[in-house]
DNA sequence: CCCCGTAACGTAACCGGTTCAGCCTGGGGG
DNA sequence: CCCCCAGGCTGAACCGGTTACGTTACGGGG
């Protein structure tokens, strides 16, 4: 049982091929008449257009392209992405267009991906995560002319429409309210230092600190596994002189961080605050209750494929910059230990 | 700057179009040297297949449909199906196949999407997920003779290639240890009633109660989130004969259990019992870290692209039983409180 | 009554590959 | 020395739509 084609069609109303094409888009050139018959027909024996058939004439695929070169593993536990995928999809599906999904473990073979749907005509255009300095990903798909929002700072999206969100303001909130709770040695667990956010968030923090005169600032990288994460708290607790509040990178690895404390006779927030970055289900859950940056990823998400969406409909679009984070404080900061407080220290 | 044609190769190496789709396809039918040249000049100008046209004659679309119907939201806080994909796109990279993803709200709309992505010559197979019973959608799968792979129970997938674990011995392998422990009256909180899984888990639930002679069971049906969660646990708490131990479909509602138990000042697990379905780094950072059900939802993912691999292949596939989920005892279970335990009871 | 504009349709070509049926050429066997 | 066959290659047709353009019939204005 073949699948039927406007021929098929065209044989059973009595016209040509072309009338037939011409009443299922509707468009002017048939009479409304022949357009219904044609129709009835078409939808009798469950004609669909074959979308090779269209691309061949340069239509769209109306599929867009994401590549995110990550393990698998961490894929799975990170709830960053899929929240993000999520809020992708919602856009894209309104508008019937389908999300072409590949996971890879290197930029080459990233790009390679890109070059094959754009070259083989499946993808209109693309969405680049995980922002690199220097990121050969950006000068390619510029090379290709693939419509493509990059989910990261214009800084480092070259000609290609970034959407961002100003990490650096969220940075001085949490590390101001931190400050203004007392604490004087706070410790930031971030993620990969070779992503741009990494990199900006670093400098943020190291620039609020240096602002308030804050002495004991710390930064440690990880690749935001839970286990890095334990690790990296496990070290800072039990340093000299140890911070008495860690801002995390993602909320996995704040739990992780939640439960070393605890395990280490650590109360928090009594002796130790904690600040996770992405609110989820995760830090609302644990006790105490995480205070968390909390932004809309789906939203953040949305704001992208709607970009993407004009992009690939030939409008100009420009770069958007979606809301920061806002602070949520919940049971996991407090002042820090009297001793360790700055009022202690002046007496 | 028009994407090079195989007429572009053909004209600068000299040759016509049709040895030049030799060539390139490695088939017989040009000497070694010309083949030589024509892959030279291909490489050299960029030549990339057009998949368009050659889904024109027939080629397959060398990807992957998955329609996923569920709220966005659940979809980014589901570890679950985020594995899955992992799990599938492992397996689906390696052989450059790609996946085709769509988020909708109902099944009417994911028919539709299998429809028009199989009509329209998009994929050349699709993965089913979330299996109910009487699916309309294995009907409609069958009936479009796409390729398919249902992750669900052979009882209920029709002729499409089942892709299941066993989740009955899980169940009774949960619920013998609960009643070894000492534990008379277990809860179950599962997840929606509409899906087979949940269905199936309930009866030997159930079962596996009636011959152990364990009396006060119970089953609560919720949509996997945390609110639900919560809310089935101070129910289930606060009931006149409260369970000493709740079995929880997923990890999410399982986490929100325990910080409700712990809310309502009772001890994780001296009096109550907590296991979750569905192992994640979730239920091992919490305090106390829970018992699970851990199975590798990546692994179960990657055994049902291969599976579908090989029905695109052509090949006959039978269904494949995964592994069932293991129970791996943590810290939330022990014995129930003594004044509740059989012990005391017989005395 | 004729001319011309236009709605309604058809014909042919095209998109970029693949496939099929030949057409040469050269070399080995009879 | 001729015939046949295989290897190497080409022209034309085809996949299923879209598009440019040509044709017909009809109707209104001059």
């Amino acid at each position: 049982m073949k699948r039927p084609t406007i021929a098929d069609i065209a044989r059973r109303a009595g016209v040509s091929k072309v009338a037939v094409s011409y009443a299922l888009n509707d468009r002017p050139g048939v009479s409304e008449a022949k357009r219904a018959a044609i129709k009835a027909i078409a939808k009798e024996i469950g004609w669909r257009p074959n979308s090779a058939a269209r691309a061949l004439n340069g239509a769209q695929a109306r599929t867009v392209g994401l590549v995110v070169c990550r393990p698998a593993r961490i894929l799975g536990m990170e709830p960053f992405f899929m929240e993000l995928i999520s809020g992708i999809e919602g856009e894209l599906s309104a508008r019937r267009y389908a999300l072409m999904l590949q996971v890879v473990t290197d930029h080459e073979q990233e790009i390679e991906a890109y070059r094959r749907w754009w070259g083989e005509g499946r993808i209109d255009g693309a969405i680049l995560v995980d922002l690199h300095f220097d990121d050969p990903r950006v000068t390619e798909l510029q090379a290709l002319t693939l419509p493509t929002v990059v989910i990261g700072h214009p800084a480092e999206s070259g000609s290609l429409v970034p959407v961002w969100s100003d990490d650096s303001s969220a940075v001085h909130e949490t590390v101001r309210y931190l400050s203004a709770l007392g604490h004087r040695r706070i410790a930031r667990v971030g993620g990969l230092p070779q992503l741009v956010h990494t990199v900006l968030r670093d400098r943020a923090f190291d620039a609020v600190c240096e602002e308030l005169g804050l002495t004991g600032h710390t930064i440690v990288h990880t690749d935001y596994t839970g286990e890095e994460g334990a690790r990296a708290t496990r070290r800072l607790v039990s340093s000299a002189d140890r911070p008495t509040a860690i801002v995390y990178d993602n909320d996995i690895m704040a739990v992780a961080g939640l439960s070393v404390a605890q395990e280490m006779r650590l109360d928090v927030p009594g002796d130790l605050s904690i600040v996770a970055w992405d609110d989820s289900p995760l830090s609302q859950v644990v006790r105490p209750a995480l205070t968390a940056l909390s932004r809309d990823i789906p939203a953040y998400g949305a704001h992208a494929a709607r970009r993407l969406m004009s992009l690939i409909a030939g409008d100009e679009v420009g770069g958007f910059e979606d809301e920061a984070a806002r602070l949520t404080p919940r049971g996991s900061t407090a002042p820090p230990p009297a001793a360790l407080s700055p009022a202690a220290a002046l007496q």
